[in-house]
DNA sequence: AAACTAGTCAACCGCTCGGTT
DNA sequence: TAACCGAGCGGTTGACTAGTT
């Protein structure tokens, strides 16, 4: 039982990289190339285990390798790719030139997810935890609604107390993540500077509570599952939002054709949704229940929404989707206004 | 100024897979 | 066909740093 291990443990060093054996095991790879990671470390005179060699090869000695800040389209890239493969680092990675897999996966845990997170957006599946709460709650008979909304606050307590305190202020001026400003108000800018400094911790778990189950209790159907497209058409390998939310379907923004993942520097690879000729009529007074709360009626009033839905669109992207963001009920936005 | 906390990221670990013998 | 081996992958850890109390 056991496997051999790559090296003996015993006599190799552990532990942070030196300059002087980076310059060892560059030096050495630089002449004989990376053939053989077990005789790699004797060769090179290095007390190090072969698999260390290679790690510290690929993840940040590889001349091709780019260090420093993601930008915008490699996040976007990292969002859209993960939403369809998940956490295949090496995948997402192989799109993105200049990045390892390690970086990725460091990226992702320590930023993207957050910011998913903190938008609302759960960063596993990729839908908004609203949405997810009222997938759920379509299988439930009322009664049991309310205890989902209970048991739903407790897991997401943190994420929409963030969202409705710290983000609405953000809006302030602008809402922008991962590069992507969201040029879109609050429903009620007029109330925004008070919103901190009304906030009672205990008062608005119990407001976001009442919301919540009202809002859950008022979930139409889905429109249609979970519905990827490729080509217009539905496919099943990838989510795309929508198609189940006809409010994104007028001004939101999806992720591109999974099949386009390339990153080929065209920029942002996030398209509109156009809502397949459905247009406008897809955010209807009756809708005001649950979502498109913010569209409606801002559509009349806000310059910059005429900014998103004219000529800015390839400004939002994934973390940019005021449809998402803002995707809480009428009666969850009003107790908290 | 010191102690504590949270965030970041390089490195390690164990496992799987594919090629070779 | 089975065993072995090298390489790669994804999850996890821990050292370091910056920010906060």
């Amino acid at each position: 039982m056991g496997r051999i291990p790559c090296c003996e443990k015993d006599s190799v060093k552990r532990g942070q990289w030196t300059l002087e054996e980076d310059n060892k095991l560059s030096s050495y790879i630089a002449q004989h190339g990376t053939r053989n990671w077990r005789l790699i470390p004797k060769n090179a005179g290095l007390q190090r285990c072969g698999k260390s060699c290679r790690l510290r090869w690929t993840n940040y000695l590889r001349p091709d390798l780019k260090h420093g800040e993601f930008s915008e389209p490699e996040e976007q890239t990292i969002v859209k790719l993960h939403s369809v493969v998940g956490n295949r680092w090496s995948l997402i990675a192989a799109q993105l030139p200049g990045r390892t897999d390690n970086d990725v996966k460091n990226h992702w845990n320590t930023k993207l997810k957050k910011k998913l997170s903190g938008m609302g957006i759960d960063p596993v599946t990729h839908k908004p935890f609203s949405h997810l709460m009222a997938e759920i709650a379509t299988t439930l008979a009322p009664p049991q609604v309310a205890h989902l909304a209970e048991a739903a606050l407790g897991c997401f307590k943190d994420e929409m107390l963030h969202l409705l305190t710290k983000k609405r202020i953000d809006f302030s001026s602008s809402y922008t993540v991962g590069g992507y400003t969201t040029p879109v108000p609050p429903p009620n800018p007029s109330v925004e500077p008070t919103l901190l400094e009304e906030f009672n911790g205990e008062e608005t778990i119990q407001k976001i509570k009442m919301g919540l189950s009202r809002a859950i209790m008022r979930e139409p159907s889905p429109v249609k599952g979970w519905g990827p497209m490729t080509n217009g058409e539905p496919d099943d390998n990838s989510f795309l939002m929508c198609e189940m939310y006809p409010m994104t379907i007028d001004q939101g923004y999806r992720y591109g054709d999974p099949s386009v993942y390339a990153n080929d520097g065209e920029g942002s690879t996030w398209s509109t949704c156009t809502g397949g000729g459905g247009g406008s009529g897809a955010v209807e007074e009756h809708d005001t229940g649950s979502r498109g709360h913010l569209l409606k009626g801002k559509e009349d009033e806000s310059e910059e929404f005429e900014s998103v839905k004219g000529g800015n669109k390839e400004d939002a992207g994934v973390f940019g989707s005021e449809c998402v963001l803002w995707d809480l009920s009428d009666d969850l936005m009003n107790h908290i206004v």
